[in-house]
DNA sequence: GCATGCGTTCTCTGTTCGTTCTCTGCAAGG
DNA sequence: CCTTGCAGAGAACGAACAGAGAACGCATGC
């Protein structure tokens, strides 16, 4: 859904004062940092906006402030830094954003990380791969997740989770897996899709 | 279609000032900005243009705003279809487009496959990944390429190119390279991105 | 119970903008 | 001369847009 050139300007207004506000603002309180004099109309815009999904929708009950700005319309993700298979996560002083087609994330929240090593050579991960990583603390056994081993090293692995331990597979004929008890390891994401550049 | 010599200059002038309009311009905004004072008289050029397929269509309803320049800078890359070793490329029946991040693709025109088995998994390369191609007659030796072997199969191989032959590589040690004279491998496109989706 | 604040819905009015139309001027080619 | 094609001006129409204002529903506070 396209936008017209006022809806754009109120969104543009409400991106760029986001961090003003401490609390949502009110119709009225827009209504005058906006110029208008009716709410009536003001709210046609936001409803406008929230029907094209850059508005969080304000459902009827007003809770004495509301209409929340939130603008995570760019469709990049967060890139956090290299995992690689037995250390910490080497993070980037500022977390980049980079851009990841839909086919390659999920709708729940994603991140990126790149990956360093040959832990996974064999899955067709390789040293230098993007991959997308979807926030979440739990998995289905055969998934690829990113786990923080005894709360000190995170690995890019695949998981088998028995009653009794968990094991995390090396994609790698050379490299063992590591069987550990299930309270030693803690899901942080899943692997939902990978990137790679020949450049 | 061709254009006429006012709607050349119409179309570059949208083109040179693109970025700077941040909402696409109405009719009287670009009036005054190409000296007209006619909003009917620019409306037959625009429309020219449309029809010829270089600006969007502004289909009737204006939506207080309009008229968008488009030129081919959206950042979907057409899927082609599917390659595997040792087939023509099977087409999909109308060419999708495909949002490719800038880090996966190159400034020269790109498109996209599928790729079909696992002639080379040793390169990370798997059955049902997304490969960025870039078009390109000619390749440097160890790119891997799209190359039209003898005028009938096309395949996904790395390629050594010598005076008296070329040789295209699988990345599958259970594979056979394939060696052949130069004039019978014509390179269509060369391999810079990648992308696997686990979904 | 009453007043207030706030989101929501509605009608009404004026403006903007794309679209279509006619008319004029100009140049090239017969 | 006439015809054809291009470029522009201007008027007019209808749909979309933008805003004002009134009214309603629902919550909270006194």
């Amino acid at each position: 859904m396209r936008l017209t050139r006022r809806q754009k300007e109120i969104l543009d207004f409400l991106g760029d004062n986001a961090q003003e506000f401490e609390h949502p603002p009110t119709l009225d309180e827009l209504c005058a940092m906006l110029g208008l004099s009716s709410r009536g109309s003001l709210h046609k815009h936001v409803q406008a906006l929230v029907t094209a999904g850059f508005v969080e929708p304000m459902d009827g009950q007003h809770r004495g402030i509301r209409l929340i700005p939130d603008d995570p319309a760019d469709d990049g993700l967060p890139f956090l830094g290299a995992i690689a298979a037995g250390m910490p996560i080497e993070a980037v002083p500022q977390p980049e954003c980079i851009q990841v087609p839909p086919q390659l994330r999920t709708d729940r929240p994603c991140y990126v990380l790149k990956v360093r090593g040959d832990s996974m050579c064999d899955a067709g991960i390789l040293d230098g791969d993007y991959v997308v990583i979807e926030q979440r603390e739990t998995a289905r056994n055969g998934e690829i997740v990113v786990a923080l081993v005894r709360g000190e090293e995170v690995t890019l692995k695949r998981i088998l989770q028995e009653p009794s331990r968990t094991i995390l597979y090396p994609e790698n004929s050379t490299m063992a897996a590591m069987e550990l008890e299930p309270d030693n390891v803690q899901i942080q994401g899943v692997l939902v899709g990978q990137m790679r550049s020949y450049r």
